[in-house]
RNA sequence: GCCCGGAUGGCGGAACUGGUAGACGCGCCGGACUCAAAAUCCGGUCCUUUUGCGAGGGUGUGGGUUCGAUUCCCUCUCCGGGCACCA
């Protein structure tokens, strides 16, 4: 074994015998439980951040550990390669995206083989292959058959000057960002899927859902929103005799409606803007106004009044309709009752534009005022002022409400979500083409499943202004499946997406180029742990699920859910370094440019750029990203350390699922640990093989060596197995090895005890560390490689003791340590507790009132 | 604004089911080795007090429940994620 650890060597070594005996492309085989961990395919962006890392190490560690439980393991990967930073480069460098990206995976795959991550090459796919996307359109058209797929007009961002359509991000303070030019609205013609249909099921499946985390059910839920209410109808005379309809959650305040308020999308606001300019201006200004939720929601509430009236519904009174910027056309109704005694927009609303509030609820003991909005105003109590329905609490006023609405005909209870359909046109070249061949005379008419896959044109250069799909006359050009005549293909592509909604099938059957799926899905689907970041906790799960739900009302695949474990990891953090100049836009540095000190008189950190020795700004610690030029290159770490190192540290600086902060000290420590174990191995081989362990003849420190090896097996186990923790599970292995260093190691027995406590070490971090861990264990005499070994149990005669250590507290404070016999009875550890010295000052003099015994733990005696 | 998380020494974090707060690592201090430095090894390291044993305080803020609270409940503050065309 050689003395200096040299990671480029090792790491080498071990990948090949990977590749060699295909360590990590598995078969289907009926006869062996499978084990499907996923990770979130990447965006083929250029290169690896450590997101990635992070990512692709805990699925690693958990392929790896249940290798050697005996699953049958696949984790595939892919490329979800369609999308904008592709279009965006092809702008800037003036390259096809197709070659961008295709470039981009090369690289990409090869920086990951770099890791030794236990991936399955031979199923990659990519989303931007026709032999993908092509059942991205079958499946399309599918939907369409069954009207899951439907059209109708959405509203996008335009930009004037590039005559194109503007993602939201693409869009800053209202500006187009290449152009500057304000930015429009427009409502074209786009494709939904009918995602609501299943909103129901979605919600009511999270119950079921206990091995995803908590915090990504709850979030589900609350997107889905289900709200239970009552849908009331306004009824007026404007133009013809109709009704305005709205939708509240809070019937029981009815009576307190002083007016309507209607979205600037409403048909009434329409109706009242003729004639109207000062209104229809009004109208033009909220349509302009921001297309993200975020926005509109803290925008400032402004509202103008129509002019027009409703009438009550149940008093008949007049309403006055009002156009509201806060009122959303997507949600409920597009128009909302206003109750300004009991809601806090509506109070802020009827406050500024000098609206009558009045008070339709009392909560016992509260006194209601006019003056400002307590919270308490939106609490459930008892209807007062409120005519017939007067004394009745919630439940009761929202039944005879609704009764009553139902007898007139104007209006019933309702369950409203707020999940809205999947709209997925996009205006954009860079995407799977949506199967449609617009006709003059037959309109838009599904291509038919013998034509797909509709292949994008891979050689188009987009010049930002608007799709080069437009231009491209050998893409456009189709006959009308129906009627023969020439026609125009769509343009639109589908949303990413789309793409990502069911990539996690197709790793089953990637070379299967007859059919979208076939029976290998029955064996490898569900995913038994998917691994991503919570920034997809809602969007794209969402979408694999009701994806998903499709798939198997179609009879392709048996199950409604296609993640049954999902673990979702934290962000990684770095300080930001800057320099703000009195005019001009802020220089970003790289954290690896600069050199930070402690002053040690004031104790302050001072940041240094290298380059020219003068000081930079810190803005703290935030997420990696190039726009805060913070990134640190994962390969760059390898090359210096190795991968094994990069490994370690990311999953020893933090908990997996928690926030991930760089530090370039920490990745020394992970760095000299392993040179460590490199070295206690070592150590110990050159002195020959051991003998035969005799468990019998051990002596106490022998035993004890023995049992703390046995307890971190026990300890890592469980950690990588349940709870995760991969942090503490090296914790564990870093105080075996410390334990070791002062462990003697002279007699042959010793040895024996040091050989077993290193092969745990060896074994317990191989999931973490494959490939130092692999050359170790060949080091300690194994001729198996190690990832064919079986994960070993712990030893439970290994495990006992006959002594237990126990602290005594007096009144909840710590005040003395006892050794007892474990199997000793309650009034022995009592006698024990009371016995101990520094306890006896104490309690001396006092009457002990209760002694608290939790059995191997503590003792606490109330005086 | 709404929904979901988080906050513990100088720093990252540990404490799993309400039971010894600070494991492990980083940094720092002291020592060994060295002509010297690096690397490595050994010891120390929450704060106040004490020669020491010990004592007092301490888990973002303020309150509550309990024999006992980092852990449970309520309040507030700050930080992060998502908000439907970034992926």
């Amino acid at each position: 074994m050689q003395e200096r650890y040299d990671p480029a060597a090792v790491e080498a070594e071990a990948q090949e015998y990977w590749v060699q005996h295909h360590s990590f492309e598995p078969k289907e085989d009926g006869s062996r439980p499978k084990y499907y961990c996923l990770s979130m395919f990447p965006y083929p962006s250029g290169r690896l951040h450590m997101g990635h890392v992070r990512n692709y190490t805990i699925g690693d560690v958990i392929t790896r550990f249940m290798r050697m439980n005996g699953r049958n393991v696949l984790q595939p990967m892919g490329w979800d390669a369609f999308g904008l930073p592709a279009e965006n480069a092809a702008i800037a460098n003036s390259v096809p995206p197709a070659k961008w990206t295709f470039d981009n995976i090369a690289y990409m795959k090869n920086q990951l083989k770099t890791l030794g991550f236990g991936l399955d090459w031979s199923r990659e796919l990519a989303t931007c292959r026709p032999e993908y996307y092509r059942w991205n359109q079958w499946l399309f058209l599918r939907m369409l058959e069954r009207g899951v797929a439907y059209q109708k007009t959405g509203m996008v961002n335009w930009d004037p000057v590039d005559n194109t359509v503007l993602a939201n991000e693409q869009v800053i303070d209202g500006r187009g960002w290449r152009t500057g030019a304000l930015v429009e609205k427009r409502e074209i013609p786009m494709y939904y899927l009918k995602i609501t249909a299943y909103a129901e099921d979605l919600l009511d499946a999270l119950k079921d859902m206990k091995e995803w985390p908590e915090r990504v059910r709850a979030m589900q839920a609350n997107w889905i929103g289900r709200s239970e209410g009552v849908r009331l109808g306004f009824p007026h005379d404007i133009e013809t005799a109709g009704v305005l309809y709205a939708f509240t959650t809070r019937a029981d305040t009815l009576m307190g409606v002083t007016f309507c308020a209607v979205a600037a999308e409403h048909r009434l606001a329409a109706v009242a803007a003729r004639g109207n300019p000062q209104l229809a201006a009004f109208i033009e200004e909220c349509k302009r106004g921001p297309a993200v939720e975020a926005e509109l929601a803290t925008q400032e509430k402004k509202g103008m009044a129509t002019g027009l009236f409703v009438r009550h519904p149940i008093s008949g009174a007049a309403v006055p309709v009002w156009v509201g910027n806060y009122v959303l056309m997507s949600y409920g109704e597009g128009a909302v009752m206003g109750v300004p005694a009991h809601d806090e927009r509506d109070f802020e609303f009827a406050k500024k534009y000098g609206l009558p509030i009045t008070q339709v609820i009392d909560v016992p003991g509260r006194e209601y005022s006019l003056d400002a909005w307590k919270p308490w105003y939106s609490e459930h109590g008892r209807c007062v002022n409120s005519g017939k329905y007067d004394g009745l609490d919630y439940p009761q006023a929202v039944d005879a409400i609704a009764a009553d609405l139902r007898t007139l005909g104007l209006g019933e209870k309702q369950t409203t979500w707020r999940l809205r359909d999947w709209g997925i046109s996009r205006q954009r070249y860079w995407g799977c083409p949506i199967p449609i061949i617009h006709c003059r005379h037959c309109g838009a008419v599904p291509v038919p499943d013998e034509q797909l896959p509709v292949v994008l044109p891979e050689d188009l250069v987009p010049d930002g202004s608007g799709n080069p799909l437009l231009k491209d006359e050998r893409f456009l050009k189709a006959a009308c499946p129906k009627c023969g005549a020439e026609a125009r293909r769509e343009t639109d592509t589908m949303d990413t997406f789309v793409d990502s909604s069911w990539y996690f099938l197709r790793f089953a059957c990637a070379d299967n180029d007859k059919s979208m799926l076939d029976e290998r899905v029955r064996y490898w689907l569900p995913v038994d742990q998917y691994i991503g970041g919570i920034e997809h906790a809602i969007l794209h799960l969402l979408y694999a699920r009701f994806w998903t739900r499709f798939m198997s009302e179609m009879g392709s695949v048996p199950f409604k859910e296609p993640f049954t474990n999902l673990f979702t990891l934290g962000m990684v953090l770095n300080e930001v370094f800057f320099r703000k100049p009195a005019s001009g836009r802020i220089e970003y540095f790289n954290p690896a440019d600069v050199t930070v000190t402690t002053d040690k008189i004031t104790q302050k950190r001072v940041a240094v750029l290298r380059a020219d020795g003068q000081e930079v700004e810190s803005g703290g610690v935030v997420t990696m990203s190039k726009s805060k030029n913070n990134g640190v290159d994962p390969i760059e770490l390898v090359g210096e350390f190795g991968a094994d190192t990069a490994r370690l540290f990311t999953m020893f600086a933090a908990p997996p699922d928690q926030t991930l902060e760089w530090s370039d000290e920490g990745v020394q420590g992970a760095y000299r640990f392993i040179k460590r174990l490199w070295k206690a191995v070592h150590d110990h081989v050159s002195q020959g093989p051991p003998p035969a362990l005799e468990k019998s003849s051990l002596n106490d420190a022998q035993r004890a060596m023995r049992r703390q090896a046995h307890q971190t097996l026990a300890k890592v186990t469980d950690d990588l197995g349940r709870r995760r923790t991969y942090n503490t599970a090296i914790a564990a292995v870093m105080e075996l090895l410390n334990a070791l260093a002062k462990f003697p190691h002279s007699d042959a027995q010793e040895r024996s005890v040091a050989q077993e406590a290193l092969e745990i070490a060896v074994i317990g971090l191989s999931p973490i560390i494959p490939h130092v861990t692999h050359a170790l264990w060949q080091a300690l005499g194994h001729p198996q490689a190690l990832i064919e070994v079986a994960w070993p149990a712990a030893d439970a005669e290994a495990l006992e003791t006959s002594t237990v250590n126990m602290v005594v507290q007096v009144n909840g404070k710590l005040r003395g340590h006892i050794s007892v016999a474990v199997d000793a009875d309650e009034g022995s550890v009592r006698a024990a507790a009371l016995a101990d010295s520094n306890v006896q000052k104490f309690i001396a003099g006092a009457a002990v009132r209760k002694v608290i015994i939790v059995p191997r733990k503590l003792v606490n005696i109330v005086v």
